[in-house]
DNA sequence: TGCTCGCATGTGCACGGTCACAATTGTGAG
DNA sequence: CTCACAATTGTGACCGTGCACATGCGAGCA
């Protein structure tokens, strides 16, 4: 039976202490593993803990250890499929370690709203920061701020490549362009995503250098806004203007809104123009015809972000820095360049 | 010009008040707006804070006041675009009003899964919880925890639905139902989402009561997991056993994996078969043909998520519960029987 | 002038842990 | 049996804020 006087408040180490007959130091031990307690000291105060229904007071702990077990996550468009998975993953790795995760998303990333956003996950003493809002922006703020936490961050590019974890995009880009070149196209179009995002540039740089490398021309990407909406209108612009037999889109949502404006204008995919995504969300499988796209490991992103984060932050085990390759996955979207176009590759 | 001596830890509310040439406590006023403080002082106050750089110690507010300005989320599933979707808004109005949330991830649902998510959110002492794992299970381990915490449900069913916040799930069923028997279908097919979801309960229920409504019969639904893949593998089963012309899926994914399906079959939609997807994720509009579906708010039940456990929390202004309708889009996967079909209706 | 009252501010402690250090107990060798 | 030393446990201060309760001070009033 239970003894407890209902205090209205929330048991601490010392009511434990004193249902067990120690100290509240000895609780403490029992809490941090201390190596030397006796076997049945500890039985007792886990007894009483039991009885009381103890909790530890976090709050209590970071203050006195100075410490929160706690770490951001920046995010845009969270929505999205890919952060989504990848904000997941590092939530339950974070979770495995013992670490709290806080986020806080940005819906305009206008700098007011960054440095808002900074502050708030700051206020909350976070120990590390993982950065999922890829936009140069976020990135000046964070200089600017001189925040005093280690960060990460996910989809990389040029000058912050020492903190970017990510599948590498410039490669995935020139794999989706390559397969294209490789199947005869010579038009080929690149539907870019925002300019100011890391990774939209990064992808938009792949292409282009694919496109040098087999010393085709092409005209300026388009600059879409990822969503599938976009994509449709692009489409129909597309088809209006310019002569192509392929698009390699910057991402999966704007692919499937330019295969509806292709199925639209009664045009044949990839009989009279083929398409490359990137990401592989799930249901690029089942878009009509199935999507060729690249493939992300966004778990395992994740997973190295927080390990990585967890390295700088000085706690951690080393972990082999396995490098992410995307991967090119081949599906109905992409084939032969048109009969029908044959004869105008010999211009070039 | 600041002299600050580096003392290597964070400045403290007395560290302020030294340089202002004020007690602590002054400070502490300053910082809880507390009426009477001369605005001289205050201004004072306020320019050392600039000048020291400093920022409140949430940890040490939280232990003194008891209250941690924290609120847990916990989610399954949370990259799916709806979940995703009502998390950020949650974490959106949560930080607009103070608060931290603090997300933990279900990959797996089984007892101990849940438990372990809940039991993390709780040591971290959640003034609040919001509940996007609408699974049964989740609310019995909630009970048997005896929480002592309010919460707040996301998607509902049956006997929580005090607590539950959510677009109609019933009602939104109903009318993609009704739209299909008002195009004339009689062999309708209900591809159900995983039966230990309340929202796919519901979504099933709605589903009967407008079929027996119409005193229509129909085969028991195929439970399904929500995925792409499954709607895929669950047309080609059902081109290969049943009859009809019409399937109401509990998800727009797995009506994407079923068109995917008729497509491979070579039948038209909606010439052959018309389908119905749940959700209006962002893609539903350009798969082809585009999705009739049923459109749920998902930031709006998000934002009144937080606005009603905020009210539970007993903070909180009081706000007019606006109920959160859906609405059925029709686009252009549904359509009227086809006449082929129409001489076997005769049997009815 | 003395008293009351309200504003502005200061003092000291509590919150629930951890840390540094002291005190006590147990163990094995000589 | 005694002593050195390790193992185990206890004591008190401290982390940064907020609260309860003084205190000082000027204004208004009899």
């Amino acid at each position: 039976m239970s003894a407890d006087l209902p205090k209205d408040r929330a048991p601490s180490i010392r009511d434990v202490a004193r249902l067990a007959g120690v100290s509240h130091q000895t609780v403490s031990r029992v809490l941090n593993d201390h190596p030397s307690i006796r076997e049945t000291t500890k039985a007792r105060i886990l007894q009483a803990m039991e009885e009381l229904q103890y909790r530890p007071n976090q709050a209590a702990r970071a203050l006195s250890k100075g410490r929160s077990r706690t770490i951001g996550v920046l995010t845009a468009s969270s929505a999205q499929y890919g952060p989504a998975r990848s904000v997941a993953a590092i939530e339950d790795a974070a979770r495995r370690q013992g670490y709290f995760v806080d986020t806080a998303n940005l819906g305009v990333a206008d700098p007011a709203a960054i440095e808002d956003a900074l502050e708030h996950l700051l206020d909350q003493a976070v120990e590390g920061l993982v950065i999922i809002a890829p936009q140069e922006r976020v990135f000046d703020v964070l200089e600017r701020l001189d925040i005093a936490v280690p960060y990460v961050s996910l989809q990389s590019t040029g000058k912050h490549d020492l903190r970017a974890l990510a599948a590498d995009q410039i490669l995935g880009a020139r794999m989706a362009t390559r397969h294209l070149i490789e199947l005869g196209h010579r038009e080929i179009v690149h539907l870019a995503g925002p300019q100011d995002w890391n990774e939209a540039e990064a992808r938009m740089r792949g292409f282009l250098l694919e496109i040098d490398d087999a010393d085709l021309i092409t005209n300026p990407p388009i600059l879409g806004d990822w969503t599938a909406d976009f994509g449709y209108f692009a489409g129909q612009e597309l088809l209006r203007s310019r002569d192509f037999s392929a698009v390699f889109a910057a991402n999966d949502e704007m692919a499937l809104g330019l295969l509806h404006a292709l199925h639209d204008a009664r045009l044949k995919v990839p009989g009279d123009v083929s398409v490359v995504g990137f990401d592989d969300v799930p249901v690029a499988s089942h878009s009509w015809p199935p999507l060729t796209t690249v493939h992300q490991d966004f778990d395992g992103i994740g997973r190295l972000a927080f390990a990585t984060l967890l390295r700088e932050m000085g706690t951690g085990t080393e972990l082999p820095t396995a490098p992410i390759a995307p991967r090119l996955v081949v599906r109905g979207s992409t084939g032969p360049v048109p009969v029908s176009r044959l004869p105008l590759l010999k211009r070039y």
